[in-house]
DNA sequence: AGAAAATAATGAACGCTGTTCAAGAAACAA
DNA sequence: TTGTTTCTTGAACAGCGTTCATTATTTTCT
């Protein structure tokens, strides 16, 4: 029976997935432990390594479900909403949401980087594109003039903009808007942004 | 001699910031080590502990230094620069410029984090104005009926924007402006802030 | 000056980390 | 069943930050 070992294979990574994104979860990037993933999965320390390359490639697997997790949610957020400035503050509110609620499962995304000389996959590398994905249309409908690379790449600047503020807020302990005026504060940024980027 | 003990006390955490801060140029902050960074000023491993705290006390000081440089290289960049959009917009270059040319110690400030439950000292979360004091005057121009701490909370948001541009073009592998764009994007998004912050 | 006390420098040793690998167990093929 | 392949195991390894008894130095006291 190949499909038994396939199968239990496969379970095993599920499970270590599972344990590394609790773990995660709770302790950040830093508090991800071979050992204690491993206990929490119920197999050996080595066994990690049978399923996995190394830790990094675990924490990839970790960071691909959040991705997933939040262009859902970005999703959500614009479900009932109306009109390209509307879904644009519709979506820097969701993801101000989203990473607070995730908060250290979101950090993992921009603070995880594979051994210098190692570059992330090609599945991996596009599943990122759902930070931008639904900025696009809206963006369009504002600046009609922009298309293909170029609004892709303004979309981009609209969400690293979103995301800088987010950040600093929720991470960074010196600079950084506090959190109670986070909401308000991306409010006006995109409002500002949409106001100038229109032609 | 009470003044030789301090001074030669000084000498030695002198050098071992020296050579930590030529460590995390080269190798970014995962690349210093207790044992390279004291064999690089001449001294004991041990001898580390008698000057600093620990390794985070040490990359403290570093990154004092670096805020300080930055904060020098931003007011270069504004020197000869008249009118408040001008000035902001020379601020992002200048700010660009910075941690293109000090990658590794410019990203030091954002990703070294102290551990948990230990806070940096008042005189080092004050160091961190630099990043947000020269936008306040241009922005107050542009904003009058923006004063005291609302007009420095949005200059922190502008802050926040920018870097946040700058931080993903130049660290994140997968989404963010190529580096090539980068003081093009930039240029239009402080634009459009300003264009969009104006009453 | 020399002796005593206080202080700093030293590097082997500790505990923790991710990763490996020889040995054993399990699953498959004959 | 027997032989072969495959997976699992956890002790062992190398590297890390940090500590601490020991040694060396500097300061203070007489």
């Amino acid at each position: 029976m190949r499909n038994n070992r396939e199968a239990q294979r496969d379970a095993l990574k599920q499970r270590l997935i599972d344990a590394a994104e609790a773990q995660i979860a709770v302790g950040g990037l830093s508090g991800l432990k071979a050992r204690d993933v491993t206990a929490a999965a119920g197999c050996a320390l080595g066994a990690l390594y049978t399923a996995f390359e190394d830790l990094d490639r675990l924490i990839l697997q970790v960071n691909s479900r959040t991705l997933a997790r939040l262009g859902a949610a970005l999703q959500d957020s614009v479900a009932a909403v109306q009109g390209p400035r509307a879904v644009m503050a519709a979506l820097a509110q969701g993801y101000v949401s989203f990473a607070q609620n995730n908060f250290r499962l979101w950090a993992a995304l921009f603070t995880h980087r594979l051994p210098e000389g190692i570059d992330a996959p090609e599945w991996h590398r596009a599943e990122h594109a759902v930070l931008i994905a639904q900025i696009i249309a809206p963006l369009s409908q504002l600046r009609p003039d922009l298309t293909g690379e170029a609004l892709r790449q303004r979309a981009g600047t609209v969400f690293a903009a979103v995301h800088g503020v987010v950040m600093l807020a929720l991470t960074a302990r010196f600079v950084g808007t506090p959190v109670a005026q986070l909401p308000g504060e991306v409010a006006a940024l995109v409002e500002a942004m949409m106001r100038g980027l229109e032609q």
